[in-house]
DNA sequence: CTTTTAACACCTAGGTGTAAAATT
DNA sequence: AATTTTACACCTAGGTGTTAAAAG
């Protein structure tokens, strides 16, 4: 399914007339498998994976290639990113294991005409900058364990729009959705929401994020 | 709207490792205006217009930049290009006259580091081979003018497929379409609909064109 | 017991010809 | 009278959380 919300960053410091791609990939947190305990309200560490030895595969942002110009003019968001649990994927998606943390990582890679970036599937060795943000790291499941992460799906997400109160003024009757009970439901959770703050590998950062 | 059928192409002999751009637009075949007359079932000119001092509007294939060997393997299709009469239009769309003749042209332009071709409003001077197929020709209306284009449109396009013949059996009761009553509908049209016929500007054309 | 899968109703988003109204 | 525009019902295509069943 789609990552909701969506990792979206604004760049800066690019050369305007240099073509750029850029790309998103979702690395791991840690080594740990979590679950959630409901009466405590948080994530505990479950045991160990191994994550060794798996590239995690890249999505290309479908406007690449672009100019950095045009790259730096517009918000960059990855709102078609599809995750997915199925190791067999041959879509390629987004591979993760569910009850695992997990944090994106934005790639912007200048052109080069050495190399065929039409397709590529790995990062190139040279002319790429990450950027990762705190904020964004998320825990993945197959059914929300918490009910805020429910409400916050509904609520924002336009696809969802059909379990939103049916009460006709929204506001007055948000607080209603905290009552609807709660079942094991369906998709896979993103912890991150902020909205414009600042974060990530680098202090001087040219990119933002916000949530989607 | 779109343009359907839409035009398809296989293309032969690119360098396979080579980075190419697969664009079409639309050309006038004439400066005549035309009528339909519905009792004779054919289109008469009805006037002169100027089509000169126009460039026509380049509709890049969106899989572009692509390798030659990405774009021999899969059939090529334009099924996305969108026509308008709005000579305002801001969206990228071809611009067109209604009750005029058009004439698609498919154009493969070789990858020049040279140039900026992400975002190519114009063709190149070099490196760019154009195709066109006298059976991919059409008439732009805003109205169906024949029966018969309005079948077939309901027949093939799966957006259509409230309009067919509400009978349970297709096949059995396909003669019933025709007696459906004539109204002048929507939409532009496009009289092409060839099946893997071979034709165009070049007898050993490397590309070939199928209706869509 | 916990977690995952699959079918589903309900949405968004947008491509059809239709029919009536508006324009020329 | 011919042509174009607009609102619309009816589709395709696909993204939601829900729910019950399946799997572990």
């Amino acid at each position: 399914r789609r990552m909701f919300p969506s990792v979206r960053v604004k760049v800066k410091g690019l050369e305007p007339l240099k073509q750029y791609y850029i790309a998103i990939d979702v690395v791991p947190v840690d080594s740990k498998r979590y679950r959630y305990v409901y009466h405590s309200s948080q994530w505990m560490v479950a045991g160990n994976t191994d994550h060794s030895c798996i590239t995690p595969r890249l999505y290309i942002h479908p406007d690449s290639p672009c100019s950095g110009e045009t790259w730096m003019r517009q918000i960059i968001s990855f709102d078609r990113v599809k995750l997915t649990n199925n190791e067999m994927d041959d879509k390629g998606h987004i591979i993760l294991q569910s009850m695992h943390k997990y944090k994106p990582r934005v790639h912007v890679i200048a052109q080069d005409s050495r190399f065929d970036l039409a397709q590529i599937q790995s990062l190139p060795a040279e002319g790429v900058q990450s950027f990762s943000f705190q904020e964004t790291e998320f825990t993945t499941v197959t059914a929300y364990q918490n009910q805020q992460i429910t409400k916050l799906k509904i609520d924002r997400n336009p696809f969802a729009k059909g379990f939103r109160d049916p009460g006709r003024n929204r506001g007055v009757l948000d607080g209603l959705l905290e009552t609807y009970p709660w079942r094991p439901p369906l998709a896979l959770d993103f912890k991150a929401f902020g909205a414009d703050s600042q974060g990530g590998s680098s202090s001087s950062s040219p990119v933002t994020s916000s949530g989607g």
